[in-house]
DNA sequence: CTGAAAGCGCTTACAG
DNA sequence: CTGAAAGCGCTTACAG
């Protein structure tokens, strides 16, 4: 509706809309004053090409999509930072837009459907549930570059901490502390595209537990917010834990702390406790929380950077994994 | 590439894929009987259309964007939560694609034009800084719709908090409690794409200090960071403030109050302070933070109600300001 | 050095 | 009740 179009351009400049279209794209073999005379009419009339009708033309789309359960969720701060950074630093001509999976297992995958077959990214950096098996395929068949954050599957590729190093940390910090009746605290592992859990930090632990003799306990919760953390602290009471490693996250973490000021119970000589991911909220509350710390900007940026070299090269060898370290950060919980 | 396409369905359905279009969306022309046939081979072959082609044969796209100058923003975590739901709740068949104007000035004109010549969405919900008068006025003549999102701009769309209220609330309260010496907090309007500062908080705090016969303080911060609160506590403790109205909201505040506590600054009884947005972690910090309110998740709730109604009456009457209320949240720290 | 033509995969009057 | 045709705004061999 009065959209400027090559044509547009084209008679403004008198030349073909091909011609157009090559300056456009820098192709050489239009002539320099040719060139500038059209620059000159683009600026002038401020013409933008509709992304739609290149797109369907080229075939391409020069947009990375991230996906993500919600748009909101706190402790990805650091790693959509360093994905947007990168984006902005190494690849400005591209384009990144965040999908959201929230909705359901069903919207989830209509969703995936949609931006695969519906062209809507070059790329895919997915921090949610990863796409089902016969959906990866159409990835695969696509050749549509797909990465995938705090995850293992073999078949693709996947940027992750290391949860094993990082439960060990933590358990061990535990036992090193004193602490005997251990618990885990993780999300759930659902279809409703609610939280998920890292299997590899609750086997860790379990193992770690179980080598020093002791039984341990689990505990879960649904959602990555201070209240799921404050429910748990009567169950907690009630088993008598004295050491929890809260792998669902620092909130849940600092929801437990506030918990335990209301029962009076003392951190941490009466219960040590560690988080995961080391959010500025860490240092702030008080007592201020042990908790294990990843590099999450580095690891958005290596998600980035893994998205382009499938789009550039388009390998079609094995999918690289990407394994990231973790560090424990002592504070004044454990 | 390989990629099913409309004549595929048609060819395998025995009909022209005209008459697959027409099913597809519905029509009423076609029988029922050659509909069921159709649908059971789109489901059989799993075709999706491409959104690309669709959206250019339409002149429109089906998605709304949502366009924040950053991913990462934890205090508009409610905000967005409201803005998701909303769109999954009551416009599923549309897809909501979140861009960041990150990177500067220069960037975010560039993407604007992008989104909006590009044919990117036909609505846009902006919690950045607003694009400029002329990007404006291509909105209106392109028809797509535009909801601001905390902003007061009288040609446009307008959601926000009641920025006056709430500094009120804050300031008269302070001043309840005792301090005389009060200060408020803003961050730094800027080209940067950095944060910008609510000009009614700040002049309502201003009016009430000076009609009691106070001289206003005025600290600022460049980032919604703790750590920037912290390096505030130093100056905090020249001027001798004992009241301070941190507008710039609960992420400086609690770098504030960490800032206190390494300089052995009781608070409240040095220092009375109180943030803006009571974020989960102003529950959590100790001492808790007294800040002021805004029904975030409604405020996301109602951009994405407006911006359908702009997009389904197609409005040119003048655009619709809609102000939310504020209240004070009192905790530990006043 | 430049342009006419076909095509990307859809939608939608229009005709039968 | 269904189909042939034009068009959305680009890109890109191909021809001159």
């Amino acid at each position: 509706l009065g959209n400027l179009t090559l044509h547009d351009v084209a008679r403004e400049a008198n030349v073909s809309h091909t011609t157009v279209s090559f300056v456009l794209k820098g192709d050489p073999r239009i002539s320099a004053a040719t060139a500038e005379r059209v620059l000159a009419v683009v600026k002038r009339l401020g013409y933008v090409p509709n992304e739609m009708a290149r797109c369907l033309a080229k075939g391409c789309t020069s947009t990375i999509a991230l996906v993500s359960p919600t748009f909101s969720t706190a402790y990805e701060s650091e790693l959509l930072r360093g994905i947007e950074e990168t984006m902005a630093s190494k690849h400005p001509d591209y384009v990144l837009v965040h999908y959201s999976t929230a909705g359901g297992q069903e919207r989830a995958e209509a969703l995936w459907k949609q931006m695969l077959r519906g062209n809507r990214a070059d790329g895919f950096i997915c921090l949610s549930d990863p796409p089902s098996q016969s959906l990866r395929q159409d990835f695969a068949k696509s050749r549509k570059a797909l990465v995938l954050l705090d995850d293992h599957i073999e078949d693709t590729c996947c940027i992750r901490g290391d949860g094993r190093l990082g439960a060990q940390l933590a358990t061990e910090h535990l036992l090193q502390q004193g602490s005997r009746r251990l618990a885990i605290v993780t999300s759930i592992t659902s279809e409703q595209n609610q939280p998920r859990c890292n299997p590899e930090r609750l086997e860790t632990f379990r193992d770690i537990c179980r080598k020093s003799g002791l039984e341990p306990g689990h505990l879960t919760v649904n959602h990555y917010h201070p209240d799921a953390g404050k429910e748990l602290v009567s169950s907690i009471l009630r088993h008598a834990w004295d050491g929890i490693f809260c792998a669902a996250g620092d909130m849940v973490s600092a929801g437990i702390i506030a918990g335990c000021r209301l029962h009076g119970v003392a951190i941490p000589d009466k219960l040590r406790l560690i988080g995961y991911d080391d959010l500025p909220l860490a240092s702030l509350i008080a007592p201020s929380l042990t908790t294990i710390s990843q590099p999450l900007f580095e690891m958005g940026k290596a998600a980035v950077e893994r998205c382009f070299s499938l789009i550039e090269t388009r390998e079609t060898e094995s999918p690289k994994h990407i394994k990231f370290d973790a560090r424990l950060i002592q504070r004044e919980s454990t």
